[in-house]
DNA sequence: GCGATCAGCT
DNA sequence: CACAGCTGATCGC
């Protein structure tokens, strides 16, 4: 869960997936993804009025998140809608209006890099006057991940990276290791195919926890099943407005792969969320519950790994590997790669709920050899040592600054 | 009676 | 079993 609090050291009038306390001062907003914990205030009625009555302050998003956040179906998106700018898959140049009468508006280049964690989630590089910095929100980027992504680099080879915000959901030694998602994708389409081979009386229920993030498990399934899979109307509705998820998805529940949501209920005969009873033809009805989740492996486990969980009980699901955050190893690749100036945790990751240990293992992951003996001093003047007690200041609280307020896809 | 926050569960 | 979200209790107004 994020616990990044919206603002980072620099940028200062630029909040992300944060939308309550201080963060109503800022000039400029920014929406990752569409997981509530990175939507806190912002269905708030102190937000709503700061983004309507102020012209000139806007709200960024994917193309694609904006879809998902005018469908939602719990809370009223639609007002902020007029204020609602999509962000281009290139470079933009977003204005930062001054909270000050006689302040200057700032231009800033934002760069959305697909994140890879649910559908729209980006993550945000900002290239300005105070430097270029990496909010990666939540995401799942896999070895070698960044170095495609023309944005992270220049003519000199990786771009100067002063901070970066980074997802550490699994920041921790014990969750070192995630299959990739192609053999998890692999793995849990043989498994689907195998069992809708066996019969017509064969159907499968995808059990996805979450609300949105096994989109692509999903895709994938259908492409090589090519059946469609019943989702609710009302996901429908949205799905149907993307591009890569459209085809895969149908609101007629008489199809033999169901992903129509989580079943809390009893009531009905249906094993099925939807309720939905199948003709099976007097044969005896045949349901494969797959509930895909997080498996991780340590270093010590990597070579037993299995990626389908059989059930104890006929009753539960059977297990299937899947993760829309990075692992322990994927985040070092990342950190490493990109060595930042300075690095920072979005997340305390629940299994290790120490702040201080989770900084100091993202410090590890830093190369600080050739900054230190190039004498770069502004890069880390202190030392490994004192850097460490530096970069360690709390940032996932409030920060507050006391300044004054003037300024009261693909989609088909 | 409402919204915000939190514990608990999944 | 696994980090997002629901439900229900509690608090404050």
């Amino acid at each position: 869960m994020s616990t990044f609090c919206g603002r980072m050291k620099e940028y200062r009038q630029v909040s992300i997936d944060r939308f309550d306390k201080d963060n109503l001062y800022s000039t400029v907003y920014f929406l990752s993804h569409c997981h509530r914990d990175h939507m806190v205030g912002l269905n708030s009625t102190a937000f709503i009025n700061r983004i309507l009555t102020n012209p000139n302050i806007y709200l960024y998003m994917s193309d694609v998140s904006k879809v998902i956040l005018m469908g939602d179906n719990t809370y009223d998106f639609k007002p902020l809608e007029p204020q609602i700018r999509i962000l281009e898959k290139s470079t933009n140049t977003v204005t930062i209006p001054c909270n000050t009468l006689d302040g200057k508006p700032k231009l800033v280049s934002v760069t959305p890099l697909p994140a890879g964690h649910c559908p729209g989630s980006v993550m945000f590089l900002f290239e300005g006057d105070e430097g270029t910095v990496l909010y990666t929100g939540d995401f799942r980027w896999e070895k070698n991940h960044a170095a495609n992504m023309p944005a992270l680099r220049n003519e000199l080879g990786v771009k100067h990276i002063k901070s970066l915000y980074i997802d550490t959901t699994f920041c921790t030694p014990s969750a070192c290791h995630f299959p990739s998602r192609a053999q998890c994708v692999d793995v849990t389409v043989r498994l689907v195919e195998e069992w809708l081979n066996r019969s017509k009386s064969h159907f499968v229920y995808v059990a996805s926890p979450t609300n949105y993030g096994h989109e692509h498990l999903q895709v994938q399934i259908y492409k090589h099943t090519k059946h469609q899979i019943h989702a609710s109307d009302w996901k429908y509705s949205m799905y149907s407005q993307i591009q890569d998820l459209a085809d895969a998805f149908t609101t007629d529940p008489n199809t033999r792969i169901h992903a129509c949501g989580i079943k809390r209920t009893h009531h009905s005969k249906s094993r099925l969320p939807c309720g939905h009873l199948f003709d099976t033809e007097d044969e005896e009805l045949k349901l494969l519950v797959i509930r895909p989740s997080t498996m991780w492996f340590t270093m010590s486990t990597v070579r037993s790994e299995k990626l389908v969980e059989e059930p104890m009980k006929w009753y539960q699901p059977h297990r299937v590997c899947y993760s829309f955050h990075s692992s322990f190893s994927e985040i070092k690749d990342l950190v490493s790669y990109l060595n930042p100036d300075a690095v920072y945790p979005n997340v305390i990751p629940a299994q290790e709920p120490d702040e201080q240990m989770v900084q100091a293992r993202l410090n590890s992951f830093l190369r600080t050899e050739d900054k230190l003996l190039s004498g770069d001093d502004n890069a880390r003047p202190l030392g490994n040592l004192k850097r460490k007690k530096a970069v360690t200041t709390k940032l996932s609280s409030s920060l507050s600054d006391n300044e004054d307020l003037v300024f009261d896809s693909p989609v088909k």
